[in-house]
DNA sequence: GAGTTTATGTCAGTCTTGTTGACATTCCAA
DNA sequence: TTGGAATGTCAACAAGACTGACATAAACTC
């Protein structure tokens, strides 16, 4: 299956970085490092006897307020049995406002409430706390192409859904 | 919280990718290339109705052969009854052989069968494929880049954990 | 040698988060 | 008006994490 076993250079251009050892490597890091990112958050969702799927949730609706929860089940890309038990105890928290919709009355438009964002605050602050280490540790080239290899790995799909909230705000 | 808001430049070097736009850019880039990143594994895995917690423990112990339960448990940071679950039904199904300690006769030394080599080729080829497409879509540089911000995002013991894996091998 | 610690395994119960399948309601559109 | 789409709900279930309790054997310590 390995394409390159040995390090040759093609073209002048070193392929050394698609050795297996190479890649196992960047999947090892991935791994660990999706820990790491996660774990902030994780020990304040605990706190509050929620789950990564509350935190997944929150994000969404708060990066892309009124957004309907057929859009939400594409980006989560879970069953709308599952995110409904999510929404559910968010809005009975007051969390979360469901609000239908006025230009087609079947669709329910998601917004979070004042408490909602200010949990919204308190997640993102400690997820980004730890990412803003992480670029500063590794300088802005580095994020640059974290980024890109990032982008590459997604599902062609996700890719599409990402561009559009990265180019909603940016 | 945002210690950077606006971008300003402090002795000549632009902090613009840290501001909470990028780092919000990267947590979702983060989120969406983890999905894709076990797309093709899960897949697999589903087929033979297995998990993730099967392939992280047959990758861990490929990687590592003849390592400890409690080994394989810290770097998988789950307890011991989660990966014990997990384990014995991969050694009933034949892919992992448990062989007691010859030094500490505690220990279990944990070793892949020829099916569980099988199997984590399977998975590993497949998961090196999206890899490796990624790696070369984003180029050499993009990749060191990815792999320096991965690493400083992940908890200490764990960068310990990864380094020492790292560098047994390569 | 006795007592403690360590490594492992196992039983029982709980929680979150995902799944299918079935079914009802509402409403838009052909 | 009929069909289909969007949403919600109920029920049942499974994976995979958790805690707590307990058992056993081996190793270590005093």
């Amino acid at each position: 299956m390995s394409e390159i076993r040995t390090a040759p250079a093609f073209g002048g251009e070193s392929l050394l970085f698609l050795t297996d050892e190479q890649l196992r490597q960047g999947i090892e890091a991935m791994f660990f490092a999706y820990r790491g990112f996660t774990a902030d958050p994780d020990r304040i969702l605990a706190e509050l006897a929620y789950g990564r799927a509350h935190h997944r949730a929150i994000h969404f609706i708060n990066r892309a307020p009124g957004t309907t929860v057929n859009n939400l089940l594409a980006i989560l890309g879970v069953t709308k049995q599952s995110l409904n038990r999510v929404l559910r105890t968010l809005i009975a928290d007051g969390l979360v406002e469901s609000r239908v919709g006025t230009v087609d009355k079947r669709e329910r438009h998601l917004f979070l409430t004042e408490a909602g964002a200010a949990l919204e605050s308190r997640l993102s602050d400690a997820q980004r706390a730890r990412m803003r280490a992480a670029y500063k540790d590794a300088g802005p080239e580095a994020v640059a192409g974290f980024r890109k290899v990032l982008e590459a790995m997604m599902d062609a799909d996700m890719r599409g859904a990402y561009a559009k909230l990265r180019d909603s705000t940016s």
